[in-house]
DNA sequence: TCTCTTTTGTGATAACGTTCACAAAAAAGA
DNA sequence: TCTTTTTTGTGAACGTTATCACAAAAGAGA
């Protein structure tokens, strides 16, 4: 019997893990081969009891008295995360934020990368961005079928917000982050996340005038 | 004694505001006057008892049989979000995201206003994305004092992130929104949000192959 | 080897957040 | 007016997350 990934990791450990990767990755290129919970913790800004419960959730990945093998760590959280498999992401509308985007197509990292670009104005089609094509909404979803593309990314304007992503899980996508604040329908077994610009603004200046 | 905000408004619904008040905004747009809150849990997504229990630490803002008056909803959250006064932002980084955020500059919304821009590229000094002009980093301390800014957004890469950082501190912001991903050190009395592309992608994927 | 130091892993507890479920208030209808 | 319906506001129950605090394990040094 197979003791991998014995009880389920909780949801706010879930969310600080790309936290986690990143920084362990940046420790492996200083050369850094070994770390404990406090150093860290300086690092990534999170309490080192609270990294050493998170850390306790994939088993007893440290030894008492010395800390974490950083390589250890890292194939640990990479399999968990699946980075070793490269996620392909379409991005529909390809406006000032969409084309920015794509210009950076998460440079960094090897695990995502941006294969095509949709956009309603038909005078782009045709046309790339870096080595990234621009397709028409009429060609979505034959070349998201073709390039088996499940995760994408949404910078249409909330007004055709809806009509987009209706599109994307038609065509067979099942993960959208979407940067139109007003929330969509979809099905219950397709999931989206917001990033809402004005509200993080609003959110901050709240905090700073409160706290 | 005065009995104006009486018991501290708890973290999360505290950022569930800006989004409870952008709905209302578009209700207000449509002409509803009047919301139940089962009927708004449909539009913001968000549970009806959670919303009432949210609404409720702000004083009986509804009637029984009947709901919360649209308009009373907005003048209670838009002076607890102080939306009625412009925040004025400053940018720093004006590579691609930077100059996709500038030509957006939140065009939906009338209390936030990026007014400049700074960018360690010489040449960009002195020219303007729209109406925002754009300074070299020497003048970010001079320009920033001018103009009275206590918020920015920061899109200079990791590398760098610290050092704008200090100088935004160091010029009297408080409260930044930095769009890199590594933690940088800052006083107890600044704010710093992190906006990290990667982290959202991979939660996303994360979430989306595990549940 | 033995002692001292470091650091983990984790039960226990506290803080925080969500959801339930219903009495009471108000509206709507007759 | 009286009855029925709607819907709030909120204690209480529940669930999740953060934090504490320390025994036990392992390292380091003599």
């Amino acid at each position: 019997m197979e003791e991998t990934q014995v009880k389920k990791i909780p949801n706010a450990t879930a969310k600080r893990l790309p936290l986690y990767y990143r920084n362990l990755k940046f420790l492996e290129e200083l050369g850094t081969c070994r770390i404990n919970s406090s150093e860290f913790s300086k690092l990534v800004q999170v309490p080192s009891a609270t990294i050493r419960k998170d850390f306790s959730h994939f088993g007893e990945l440290g030894r008492s008295g010395y800390g974490y093998e950083v390589s250890y760590l890292i194939s640990v959280f990479s399999q968990t995360l699946n980075v070793k498999e490269v996620t392909k992401l379409a991005l529909v509308g390809a406006g000032n934020l969409g084309k920015a985007l794509l210009k950076n197509n998460f440079r960094r990292n090897d695990d995502l990368v941006i294969t095509c670009a949709f956009d309603n104005n038909e005078t782009l089609s045709g046309t790339t961005v870096g080595e990234i094509p621009i397709y028409s909404m009429k060609e979505l979803t034959q070349q998201i079928k073709k390039r088996k593309i499940g995760t994408a990314i949404s910078t249409v304007p909330s007004k055709y917000s809806q009509n987009a992503i209706d599109l994307l899980v038609n065509s067979g996508v099942t993960a959208i982050l979407n940067f139109a604040p007003g929330r969509v329908k979809v099905p219950k077994h397709v999931h989206v996340h917001y990033i809402d610009l004005t509200t993080e603004l609003q959110t901050l200046v709240y905090f700073n005038e409160n706290m």
